[in-house]
DNA sequence: ATACTTAGTGTATAAAGTACACTATATACC
DNA sequence: GGTATATAGTGTACTTTATACACTAAGTAT
């Protein structure tokens, strides 16, 4: 910040507050979920709301994320990333408040959930029946984590960080399916992550009624920032914004 | 937000202050330009800051980043684009500020800019020769920004709000490969951007030495939100992410 | 008339995306 | 052992998009 001709006396500033709050998902099932908390008390008493929280003074934003993340769910080590800032001046009827919104992506198989399954003010909800509307500005924000996060699932390994360690090729297809919401192609999806060359064979199988299911595991290397259904070489790993095709391009 | 268990007493936390920056970009003499403003007091004192300030209390976030970019350089009604929040505690040596990071696209030729070329402490920088280092975080924020529009270059009609009202196609051309840094195919441009149909044929024309210039204007309909190198129909119209491809499709 | 500049079109080739049929392999079950 | 069944692939034809580069067209200045 560089405020510009005022002299600074922070005494002089009425300050909002600022939280975090988390889009955090899931698979169950094989369905996608997200974390709702129940609000107990007014503003929207009664009503389900994303997990948050205030910023501590001398907490880095991510940090104040995972906190929150753990203090619900008990998890800790998992993707997490920041979304948009929300500041409608109204969005909370009491006092002025930001909040950064963030998206956490956990593997329900591996980081046993601290949520239990009877808990009736914190619940994992599938994302095609959230209740409505939820508290705040709520709504907005799950709409943009999902928007987010299927944006992403096409040009990043992000859907690994929602499966387990192993898994099979057909379990990962139909992670990008439910996610995506539509249907993919068997054999091409086989050809393209095998060219992508992000999975690591494991020697593990899982046997069933037919051939056994081939387990596979999420290559490490590069820190989780390698692509998969994209090629082009120069795109940057940025925070968020995709790079995409460049317009006719020529060497120079 | 929604805080969990503690009961919610105001004055019980210690607030960070809030500011916006705003990195202000502008093509002048077909390269492309951003605007940084002189320090004069501690900290960093005599380095080049983005400009910014705090958000008011009773303000929208974006509204403090208009505000701010107006205070400075006497323009309204750009685009202006929210990109990331950036808090970590130390950033600035003061106390703890959180910073939400704008970027605004402004038409050198049309908004007649407050900006004077004699100015010694707000002045146009090129990209490609920033002052470094910057005050604060102002490197990050800066990189960030110039990748974000790089990105949504390709996918969106963002270029057109660096030019005047109405263009060439071969300024149009040679935009681009100022901001990509790349040359393009004159005869493929051509076509895509035809194909494209966000052009709006003026019958104003340029003179000169060779065959007149034809000048065009942006298609105003669909509040701005047409996307020209890409033609996935389904690509939504979020904030920032970008939807790309969609690995092997298969109807359902 | 010629040079010069913008404004295109034509086309061959390469690369990527898509649909769908087909083969291969390892297990369970009878 | 044979058959059903599920996973695990391969083959291929076709379409769409991307790219490079040569070429034509048109209007103005000199």
């Amino acid at each position: 910040m560089s405020e510009t001709a005022t002299t600074y006396n922070p005494s002089r500033y009425e300050r909002p507050s600022v939280t975090v709050d988390v889009v955090i998902f899931t698979l169950r099932n094989r369905e996608l979920h997200l974390l709702l908390v129940k609000r107990s008390r007014w503003p929207f008493e009664g009503f389900w709301a994303l997990p948050g929280g205030f910023i501590e003074m001398h907490e880095d934003l991510d940090d104040a994320a995972r906190r929150e993340l753990e203090e619900e769910t008990g998890v800790r080590d998992v993707y997490l990333e920041q979304l948009y800032t929300f500041g409608e001046p109204k969005r909370d009827p009491r006092t002025r408040v930001i909040s950064i919104a963030y998206m956490a992506l956990i593997r329900a198989d591996v980081h046993q959930l601290r949520v239990s399954e009877e808990s009736t003010d914190v619940r994992w909800f599938p994302v095609r029946e959230l209740p409505q509307p939820l508290a705040f500005d709520h709504d907005q924000i799950t709409a943009y984590a999902l928007l987010r996060l299927r944006s992403k699932l096409e040009y990043t390994t992000l859907a690994f960080q929602l499966l387990p360690e192993v898994f099979s090729i057909l379990e990962l297809k139909d992670t990008y399916e439910q996610i995506l919401g539509e249907q993919l192609d068997k054999g091409n999806f086989y050809r393209k992550i095998k060219e992508a060359d992000v999975l690591e064979e494991t020697n593990l199988t899982r046997e069933g009624r037919g051939r056994p299911t081939r387990l596979w595991r999420f290559k490490p290397e590069r820190g989780d920032k390698q692509f998969v259904f994209r090629w082009r070489e120069d795109r940057s790993d940025d925070r968020d914004s995709a790079t995409l095709l460049t317009p006719t391009r020529k060497e120079n």
